[in-house]
Parts: C-alpha cells; structure tokens; sequence
DNA sequence: CTTTTGTATTCTGTATGCAGCATTTTCTGT
DNA sequence: ACAGAAAATGCTGCATACAGAATACAAAAG
C-alpha cells in the first residue's frame, strides 16, 4: 500500500520505472483508497510531509491531490491548517443515500430505455457472479461486484451527469459501507433484491427496475443505520 | 477581472496587502466565473504561465485551483498537456437538465416538509423582487435571481448531498443558460412557471411543487436547446 | 512542392526553499 | 505552584527553480 511507485506500471514487464498513468490520477485513487479503507481515518490530518515521503512524492504533486478531493467531498480544507479528511454523520449518510435512491430510480428508468442486450447481459454476468461469491461467504468480493453492478446500471442509462453525480456519492459511502457488516437475514435479503433487480433489467420493466432500486437503497439505509 | 489582488480584502480599509479570503477559494471562483462568463471559452487550454501573470499568482496555487476545478467538472486535464475548459454537447446538456430536473422534484417534496416559515418567506421575497427585474426588463439581475430561488429551494429541502449534487450540476450549467437568451413569451412563460413554484411551496404542496419544478426544467430544455 | 527529420523553444510536471501562522513549550512573575 | 507571556518549533502556503515532454519551426531529402 506504501510507496506509489508500486501502482506505476510497465509496458510489458520490462525493466525501467515507465509509468502509464500520470501521477497526479496515481496519488488521487491512492488516497481516496487509503480514506475509503480507512487508513486515513475521519477527522485525521493529512499531514503534507509525512504523507509525501511515506509515498515517495514530495509535497506539490501531493497537494494538488488533495485539492482535487476536496473538490470530490472527502477531505476538508482548512484555511492555514491543511486537509482533514471528512467526518460523516449519520444525517449525512441519510441525506447521500436519499439522493442516491433518486438517482438510481432515474437510472432504472433510462437504462430499460437505453441499454443493449449485450449491456444486460454484462449485468447479468455481474450479477450471477456476485451470487456465487454469496454463496460462498466471500463478504469482500460481494461487496465490490455490488457495487460493480449499481454502476454498471447507472452507466446502461447513458448519461454522463448522472455517471458523475452517482459515482461521487458511491464514492463517499463506500467507507461507510465497507464498514457495515449486515447480518445473515439481512444479506439475504439484499442478495433477493439484486435478484429481483436483474430480472426486472432484463425484461425491461422501467416502473419495476425503479421500484426495487428504490427499495433496496432504503433498504440499505436501516442495514448501514447501525453503523453510524 | 484581472489582477487576483482585486478580490483580497483589507480589514477596515486600512494599508497593506492583507487578505481574508484564502488565496485558494478565491482563485477557483475567479477561474469558475472566468469559464461562466466566457472569459475562457470551451476547448481553450489554461495557459500557467500567462494565466498566473495575469492573476498575479504564481503556478503553483494556480495549479491547486485547477485541479480542483477538474474535479467539478468544469475543465479536463490532459496528461503532459495542461487542462482545457471542457466542452459540452448539446447531449451532455440534456443529460445535466434530465439530472437536474429529478434533483430539484426531490428537493420540492423534502422542502414542503423541512422548510420553515421564514425560510420560504426568504424564497418569496426573492421571487418578487425577480418579477421586479423581469418588468424592468433587467435581464442578467433576473438571470441571478432565477439561480438563488432554485438553490434556496433546494437549501430548503435540508439535504447537504442534494445541495452538493445540485450546485455542481448548477455550475456546469451556468455558462449554457448565461448564452441561452430566450424570447419574450418564453421567458413570461418561466415566470408564470416561477409564480406556480412559490404558490405551491407556500401551501406545502409536496405533489404540486414537485410537478412545477420538474415541468419547469423541462421547459428549460426546450428554452436553451437551440443555444446548444 | 511536399514530406520528413532534426533542432529549438515552450510548456507542463515535480522538487525545493522561504515566509507566515498556529501551536506548544518554556520562562517569568506573583 | 500556578497563570500568563514569550519564545521556539513545526506545519502550511506560496514562489522559484529545474527536468522532461510536447510542439513548432526549419532545413534537407524525395
């Protein structure tokens, strides 16, 4: 997780430190991940020395990272102070999953309208993967291909400000709920919801498909409540 | 415009350079209103060294404002070439009202029920003085106060996600509605809509409310669509 | 005349250095 | 011993400096 050169890439495992992706896009995915993971807890400074040397950046490019996640939500700027990353409260994490029920209920209508057969399908796959890591009690890659499979209905829906929007909300919730441990029931029932869910996609039901996304983000509320 | 310095603030007029408002907050809203108001039009790089001379701030913090501008969406960054203002087709506008328009017929329902007496007094009064300027034939005054009503309205719903999801998407809209010029029996017909909104907010009307606003910004599709 | 290649300039990306502010620690007076 | 003030330390904010990449231009070859 330490020092960034390990995230840089080579073009076919040969020697050199060429590196694919820009830096500046290298630091912005590292510390949303360290935030996310909770490496970076709320509340927690970043301190720009440390943190620069402990990744092996000195301190500019490491501030307009941080700049660029202030803008995203997760960390807060304060004035001769630097960047605190930012606490949620539980009306916080209400309020995001409100909107985020709105706009998927919006994305479940688009994409029954817009989406390819092919794009079902991928859902689809996602889906049928997801339950076979249900199935096997595997919680972490569960809980990733859940969320593969909410964005990748939001994205069938075709609309760039609605990708945008949802992916900063998924984003600040994500350490929220890589916190929430639902139990056994409850899991269950998110599991028969995303069911649900992909058999409404494929049969191209708008008013279903934006029922039940609607339902399991209320949902996801009562099972994340605790937690908060 | 020019000269970053013209923003700072002293603090009783005295001599001297001092500034309240850090330096940050102050170059990125002088770089948004810049790309609103066209100073920098779509597809023009941000030019460091000319920008910076011409504010009176080196590259550095300059930088920091414009990443956090890319982060809002409002420029691109483009590996080794700097940041462009980014480009919107006239799908991209569409899909930004299409959000909009279900962000705002949330914050109807939720502020019908949040909003306090005052609050919604507030709203009024802006809206009557917007009809002022609207009689005066005060184009930009009524263009300004257009924007505050629905940003109170959705402050109104008490719902910082919404208000978030709302300003970024009221931002990278600005610069399109600032072009779009509509004609006299459009705009009386946006006002009339503007005179439903207040009315319905008043009595609490969650349904009504919601309708209107949704209305109106489909409406403002059709309003700017040939501007894009 | 067109195309291509080499070179020069310009701009971005990153590091470093310095000044100012905040906080903490220490010193002094009661 | 305790309260307040002053100094010292550490960090942020901004500017400058340097290295590498991209582009533009020019010259030479087809």
């Amino acid at each position: 997780m330490n020092e960034i050169t390990s995230v840089e890439r080579r073009p076919d495992g040969g020697p050199g430190p060429i590196r694919r992706t820009a830096l500046h896009d290298t630091l912005v995915s590292h510390l949303r991940d360290m935030i996310i993971e909770g490496d970076l807890s709320p509340g927690t400074r970043l301190h720009e020395g440390q943190l620069g040397e402990q990744l092996g950046v000195s301190r500019t490019p490491l501030r307009e990272a941080i700049k660029y996640l202030a803008s995203e939500g997760l960390v807060e700027l304060v004035p001769s102070r630097g960047a605190v990353v930012k606490r949620f409260s539980a009306k916080d994490v209400h309020d995001m999953l409100t909107v985020l029920q709105t706009l998927e209920e919006l994305a479940g209508k688009l994409a029954c309208e817009a989406a390819s057969d092919a794009g079902i399908a991928e859902v689809r796959a996602l889906h049928d993967e997801m339950v076979g890591r249900y199935k096997a009690g595997d919680r972490l890659q569960y809980y990733k291909l859940n969320q593969q499979i909410h964005s990748a209905i939001v994205q069938l829906a075709a609309n760039v400000a609605l990708v945008d929007m949802h992916a900063v909300l998924q984003t600040r919730l994500k350490r929220i709920r890589f916190i929430g441990h639902e139990g056994p029931e409850k899991w269950a029932a998110a599991v028969s919801e995303h069911e649900e869910m992909i058999v409404a996609l494929e049969a191209r039901d708008k008013a279903r498909l934006s029922e039940v996304l609607g339902r399991h983000l209320m949902n996801a509320w009562e099972r994340v409540r605790a937690a908060v």
